[in-house]
DNA sequence: GCCAACGTTGGC
DNA sequence: GCCAACGTTGGC
């Protein structure tokens, strides 16, 4: 199983948006950087969890875990001339973009702030703490996932 | 709102 | 294929 970390931000999309649906799960879309397409796409897997990362806001940081609920398919946002993420350069016959579904877990007690991430040596080879990082989609390695978890 | 860092675009 | 210009991200 791999560990991800997924960022959002929280006015376009929260982690309470998220634990509102119905179902808990909603289809991961938007992601129009290829780094990011290609994890998302060529190595997420069912059963994967990756934390929820609230990004561009007051308090910036890990908000929540999720599971990935469905495998990358094409994010049909590319093809919809109505929405923010339209790229009139996706061919619908050969999708560029893509997403995964992915279920809400649990929301933590509190923010784990990118602050406080930065502070942990252990951590320090994470991207998102590394100066001009701007992936949305980042791997997060088991000994990484469970120390932070121990700062929850 | 500022701006550094980075990705993408497109002319050549 | 280079690289300048431009757009976006995202912390602060």
């Amino acid at each position: 199983m791999n560990y991800w970390l997924l960022k959002s931000e929280p006015d376009t999309y929260s982690i309470d948006d998220l634990a509102r649906d119905p179902q808990h799960a909603e289809h991961w879309d938007g992601v129009r950087n290829y780094q990011a397409r290609n994890m998302m796409r060529d190595q997420m897997k069912l059963g994967d969890q990756a934390f929820f990362y609230h990004s561009n806001c007051k308090e910036p940081g890990i908000v929540g875990i999720m599971e990935i609920v469905r495998e990358s398919y094409p994010d049909f946002t590319a093809h919809d001339p109505a929405s923010n993420y339209y790229d009139p350069k996706s061919d619908p016959d050969n999708p560029r973009w893509y997403m995964v579904d992915v279920r809400h877990v649990r929301t933590l007690k509190r923010t784990i702030t990118l602050t406080e991430l930065k502070a942990q040596a252990p951590l320090a080879e994470m991207p998102l703490v590394r100066r001009g990082n701007r992936l949305s989609i980042m791997p997060v390695s088991a000994e990484q996932w469970r120390y932070i978890l121990t700062l929850a």
